[in-house]
DNA sequence: GAAATACGCAACCATTTTGTTGCGCATTAC
DNA sequence: GTAATGCGCAACAAAATGGTTGCGTATTTC
Protein backbone atom coordinates (compact mmCIF):
# COMPACT_ATOMS: atom_id res chain seq x y z
CA UNK A 1 0.00 0.00 0.00
CA UNK A 2 2.89 2.19 -0.34
CA UNK A 3 2.03 5.30 1.63
CA UNK A 4 -1.00 5.87 1.10
CA UNK A 5 -1.43 9.25 0.26
CA UNK A 6 -3.55 9.32 -2.79
CA UNK A 7 -2.46 11.48 -5.67
CA UNK A 8 -4.66 14.43 -6.34
CA UNK A 9 -6.74 15.09 -9.30
CA UNK A 10 -4.99 16.43 -12.18
CA UNK A 11 -6.39 20.57 -12.24
CA UNK A 12 -4.87 20.49 -8.66
CA UNK A 13 -1.48 19.45 -9.75
CA UNK A 14 -1.63 21.66 -12.76
CA UNK A 15 -2.72 24.28 -10.55
CA UNK A 16 0.22 23.59 -7.90
CA UNK A 17 2.55 23.73 -10.62
CA UNK A 18 0.42 26.94 -12.74
CA UNK A 19 3.01 29.42 -10.51
CA UNK A 20 6.31 30.63 -11.22
CA UNK A 21 7.47 30.88 -7.59
CA UNK A 22 6.10 27.09 -7.13
CA UNK A 23 7.41 25.81 -10.40
CA UNK A 24 10.60 27.03 -9.16
CA UNK A 25 10.53 25.33 -5.93
CA UNK A 26 10.06 22.08 -7.83
CA UNK A 27 12.49 22.36 -10.25
CA UNK A 28 15.27 23.07 -7.05
CA UNK A 29 13.53 20.31 -5.07
CA UNK A 30 13.44 17.95 -8.05
CA UNK A 31 17.30 17.01 -7.25
CA UNK A 32 16.58 14.59 -4.93
CA UNK A 33 17.53 16.78 -1.60
CA UNK A 34 15.20 17.94 0.94
CA UNK A 35 15.59 21.54 2.08
CA UNK A 36 14.27 23.49 4.97
CA UNK A 37 11.77 27.00 4.53
CA UNK A 38 14.79 28.74 5.45
CA UNK A 39 17.23 27.87 2.80
CA UNK A 40 14.45 27.88 0.33
CA UNK A 41 13.04 31.04 1.12
CA UNK A 42 16.78 32.47 1.07
CA UNK A 43 17.49 33.49 -2.44
CA UNK A 44 13.56 34.78 -3.02
CA UNK A 45 12.37 37.86 -3.00
CA UNK A 46 9.11 36.55 -1.01
CA UNK A 47 9.08 36.56 2.92
CA UNK A 48 9.17 32.99 4.76
CA UNK A 49 5.88 32.75 5.46
CA UNK A 50 4.72 33.65 1.39
CA UNK A 51 7.01 30.24 0.74
CA UNK A 52 5.22 28.35 3.14
CA UNK A 53 2.02 29.33 1.82
CA UNK A 54 3.21 27.87 -1.47
CA UNK A 55 4.71 24.68 -0.01
CA UNK A 56 1.42 24.14 1.66
CA UNK A 57 -0.17 24.49 -2.06
CA UNK A 58 2.55 21.62 -3.24
CA UNK A 59 2.08 19.37 -0.18
CA UNK A 60 -1.75 19.45 -1.11
CA UNK A 61 -1.14 18.81 -4.53
CA UNK A 62 1.07 15.65 -3.80
CA UNK A 63 3.97 17.29 -5.55
CA UNK A 64 6.28 17.90 -1.92
CA UNK A 65 6.46 15.98 1.39
CA UNK A 66 7.38 17.45 4.59
CA UNK A 67 9.38 15.97 7.49
CA UNK A 68 10.17 18.23 10.86
CA UNK A 69 13.61 17.20 11.79
CA UNK A 70 14.84 19.22 14.94
CA UNK A 71 13.78 22.75 14.55
CA UNK A 72 13.17 22.93 10.85
CA UNK A 73 10.90 21.60 8.19
CA UNK A 74 12.65 19.54 5.79
CA UNK A 75 10.64 19.47 1.86
CA UNK A 76 10.85 16.84 0.21
CA UNK A 77 9.86 16.31 -3.40
CA UNK A 78 7.76 13.91 -4.71
CA UNK A 79 7.54 12.53 -7.93
CA UNK A 80 4.41 10.61 -7.90
CA UNK A 81 2.03 13.53 -8.60
CA UNK A 82 3.81 14.78 -11.23
CA UNK A 83 3.83 11.28 -12.91
CA UNK A 84 0.28 11.56 -12.82
CA UNK A 85 0.22 14.96 -14.22
CA UNK A 86 2.60 13.73 -17.65
CA UNK A 87 0.20 10.74 -17.91
CA UNK A 88 -3.09 12.84 -18.33
CA UNK A 89 -1.22 15.21 -20.62
CA UNK A 90 0.31 12.00 -22.63
CA UNK A 91 -3.41 10.47 -22.70
CA UNK A 92 -4.58 14.29 -24.69
CA UNK A 93 -1.87 13.75 -26.77
CA UNK A 94 -3.01 10.65 -27.82
CA UNK A 95 -6.40 11.45 -28.53
CA UNK A 96 -5.20 14.39 -30.44
CA UNK A 97 -2.87 12.06 -32.56
CA UNK A 98 -5.55 9.25 -33.11
CA UNK A 99 -8.09 11.91 -34.40
CA UNK A 100 -5.33 13.35 -36.67
CA UNK A 101 -4.68 9.74 -38.18
CA UNK A 102 -8.58 8.93 -38.66
CA UNK A 103 -8.71 12.35 -40.22
CA UNK A 104 -5.83 11.78 -42.55
CA UNK A 105 -6.85 8.25 -43.56
CA UNK A 106 -10.15 9.76 -44.10
CA UNK A 107 -8.66 12.31 -46.70
CA UNK A 108 -6.14 9.50 -48.20
CA UNK A 109 -9.16 7.26 -49.39
CA UNK B 1 7.94 30.16 -39.72
CA UNK B 2 4.90 28.24 -38.71
CA UNK B 3 1.88 30.42 -37.23
CA UNK B 4 4.27 32.22 -34.98
CA UNK B 5 2.74 32.57 -31.65
CA UNK B 6 5.24 31.90 -29.57
CA UNK B 7 4.53 29.14 -26.73
CA UNK B 8 3.89 30.97 -23.22
CA UNK B 9 5.99 29.76 -20.05
CA UNK B 10 5.17 26.96 -18.86
CA UNK B 11 3.59 27.94 -15.36
CA UNK B 12 1.17 29.80 -17.65
CA UNK B 13 0.33 26.61 -19.71
CA UNK B 14 -0.43 24.85 -16.72
CA UNK B 15 -2.43 27.68 -14.54
CA UNK B 16 -4.55 27.08 -17.82
CA UNK B 17 -4.92 23.64 -16.85
CA UNK B 18 -5.50 24.15 -13.41
CA UNK B 19 -9.06 24.26 -13.16
CA UNK B 20 -11.77 21.53 -13.91
CA UNK B 21 -14.02 23.51 -16.20
CA UNK B 22 -10.79 24.47 -18.41
CA UNK B 23 -9.20 20.92 -18.18
CA UNK B 24 -12.27 19.43 -19.29
CA UNK B 25 -12.32 21.91 -22.61
CA UNK B 26 -9.28 20.53 -23.46
CA UNK B 27 -9.99 17.28 -22.81
CA UNK B 28 -13.10 17.80 -25.02
CA UNK B 29 -11.79 19.73 -27.98
CA UNK B 30 -8.31 17.66 -28.25
CA UNK B 31 -10.37 15.39 -30.49
CA UNK B 32 -9.59 17.74 -33.49
CA UNK B 33 -12.91 19.38 -33.60
CA UNK B 34 -13.45 22.53 -33.35
CA UNK B 35 -16.44 23.96 -31.53
CA UNK B 36 -18.28 27.45 -31.05
CA UNK B 37 -19.07 28.59 -27.23
CA UNK B 38 -22.76 28.24 -27.59
CA UNK B 39 -21.66 24.32 -28.54
CA UNK B 40 -19.51 24.36 -25.55
CA UNK B 41 -21.29 26.15 -23.10
CA UNK B 42 -24.40 23.41 -23.83
CA UNK B 43 -23.78 21.02 -21.66
CA UNK B 44 -22.07 23.08 -18.61
CA UNK B 45 -23.69 24.53 -15.25
CA UNK B 46 -22.00 27.66 -16.38
CA UNK B 47 -23.13 30.80 -18.48
CA UNK B 48 -21.70 31.28 -21.76
CA UNK B 49 -19.97 34.23 -20.59
CA UNK B 50 -18.21 32.18 -17.98
CA UNK B 51 -16.84 29.72 -20.29
CA UNK B 52 -15.62 32.78 -22.64
CA UNK B 53 -13.72 33.44 -20.17
CA UNK B 54 -12.29 29.96 -19.71
CA UNK B 55 -11.74 30.20 -22.76
CA UNK B 56 -9.86 33.59 -23.10
CA UNK B 57 -7.18 31.95 -20.59
CA UNK B 58 -7.04 29.23 -22.94
CA UNK B 59 -6.27 31.07 -25.74
CA UNK B 60 -3.28 33.42 -23.47
CA UNK B 61 -1.84 30.21 -22.81
CA UNK B 62 -1.98 29.11 -26.07
CA UNK B 63 -3.88 25.61 -25.38
CA UNK B 64 -6.33 26.42 -28.17
CA UNK B 65 -6.67 29.23 -31.17
CA UNK B 66 -9.78 30.75 -32.34
CA UNK B 67 -11.35 32.13 -35.74
CA UNK B 68 -14.59 33.97 -36.60
CA UNK B 69 -16.56 31.90 -38.30
CA UNK B 70 -20.11 33.53 -39.79
CA UNK B 71 -21.45 34.65 -36.11
CA UNK B 72 -19.64 32.29 -34.00
CA UNK B 73 -16.22 32.19 -32.48
CA UNK B 74 -14.89 28.92 -33.21
CA UNK B 75 -12.19 27.01 -30.86
CA UNK B 76 -9.55 24.90 -31.63
CA UNK B 77 -7.12 22.57 -29.95
CA UNK B 78 -3.42 23.56 -30.38
CA UNK B 79 -0.49 21.36 -29.25
CA UNK B 80 2.09 23.12 -28.83
CA UNK B 81 1.53 24.43 -25.81
CA UNK B 82 0.98 20.83 -24.28
CA UNK B 83 3.89 19.55 -25.59
CA UNK B 84 5.51 22.11 -24.08
CA UNK B 85 3.86 21.78 -20.58
CA UNK B 86 5.00 17.67 -21.88
CA UNK B 87 8.62 18.42 -22.45
CA UNK B 88 9.22 20.69 -18.97
CA UNK B 89 7.55 17.95 -16.87
CA UNK B 90 9.83 15.21 -19.02
CA UNK B 91 12.86 17.90 -17.79
CA UNK B 92 11.90 17.77 -14.15
CA UNK B 93 11.38 14.02 -14.11
CA UNK B 94 14.94 13.36 -16.10
CA UNK B 95 16.67 15.04 -13.48
CA UNK B 96 14.62 13.52 -10.11
CA UNK B 97 15.81 10.11 -12.09
CA UNK B 98 19.44 11.48 -12.96
CA UNK B 99 19.56 11.60 -8.85
CA UNK B 100 17.95 9.04 -8.06
CA UNK B 101 21.18 6.95 -10.30
CA UNK B 102 23.69 9.06 -8.77
CA UNK B 103 22.31 8.06 -4.97
CA UNK B 104 22.24 4.94 -5.95
CA UNK B 105 25.85 4.36 -7.69
CA UNK B 106 27.00 5.95 -4.37
CA UNK B 107 25.34 3.68 -2.00
CA UNK B 108 26.62 1.11 -3.74
CA UNK B 109 29.99 1.89 -4.14
C1' DG C 1 -37.60 42.98 -42.96
C1' DA C 2 -38.42 40.66 -38.54
C1' DA C 3 -37.11 37.18 -35.41
C1' DA C 4 -33.71 34.29 -33.66
C1' DT C 5 -29.00 32.96 -32.93
C1' DA C 6 -24.18 33.78 -31.50
C1' DC C 7 -21.42 36.63 -29.68
C1' DG C 8 -18.65 40.81 -27.42
C1' DC C 9 -18.24 44.29 -23.91
C1' DA C 10 -18.71 46.36 -19.45
C1' DA C 11 -20.08 46.56 -14.80
C1' DC C 12 -20.47 44.31 -10.87
C1' DC C 13 -20.00 40.91 -6.96
C1' DA C 14 -18.13 37.16 -3.97
C1' DT C 15 -14.38 34.32 -3.12
C1' DT C 16 -9.75 32.83 -3.42
C1' DT C 17 -5.08 33.74 -3.81
C1' DT C 18 -0.93 35.95 -2.72
C1' DG C 19 1.51 38.40 0.16
C1' DT C 20 2.59 40.99 4.51
C1' DT C 21 3.41 41.72 9.60
C1' DG C 22 3.44 40.62 14.47
C1' DC C 23 3.92 37.40 17.89
C1' DG C 24 4.83 33.21 20.41
C1' DC C 25 7.03 28.63 20.89
C1' DA C 26 10.48 25.06 20.33
C1' DT C 27 15.14 23.90 19.30
C1' DT C 28 19.89 24.67 18.83
C1' DA C 29 24.27 27.31 19.74
C1' DC C 30 27.30 29.53 22.82
C1' DG D 1 20.91 30.17 30.99
C1' DT D 2 20.73 33.44 27.20
C1' DA D 3 20.75 34.35 22.50
C1' DA D 4 19.79 33.10 18.00
C1' DT D 5 17.53 30.30 14.62
C1' DG D 6 13.49 28.12 12.44
C1' DC D 7 9.06 27.82 12.37
C1' DG D 8 3.71 28.07 13.10
C1' DC D 9 -0.42 30.73 13.71
C1' DA D 10 -3.50 34.58 13.15
C1' DA D 11 -4.96 38.86 11.35
C1' DC D 12 -4.94 41.66 7.80
C1' DA D 13 -4.74 43.93 2.95
C1' DA D 14 -4.55 43.90 -2.00
C1' DA D 15 -5.12 41.80 -6.14
C1' DA D 16 -6.60 38.15 -9.09
C1' DT D 17 -10.21 34.76 -10.27
C1' DG D 18 -14.58 32.92 -11.39
C1' DG D 19 -18.90 33.97 -12.11
C1' DT D 20 -23.26 36.73 -13.13
C1' DT D 21 -26.31 40.08 -15.54
C1' DG D 22 -27.62 43.54 -18.90
C1' DC D 23 -27.20 45.33 -23.28
C1' DG D 24 -25.67 46.14 -27.94
C1' DT D 25 -24.18 44.33 -32.54
C1' DA D 26 -23.47 41.19 -36.37
C1' DT D 27 -25.20 37.26 -38.82
C1' DT D 28 -28.62 33.84 -40.19
C1' DT D 29 -33.14 32.18 -40.88
C1' DC D 30 -37.78 32.49 -42.43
Amino acid sequence: MSTAEPVPAPDVVFAALGDPTRLSLVARLSDGQSRSIAVLSADTELTRQAVTKHLRVMEEAGLVEVARVGRESRYTFRPVALDAARAYLEMVSRQWDDALGRLKSFVEE
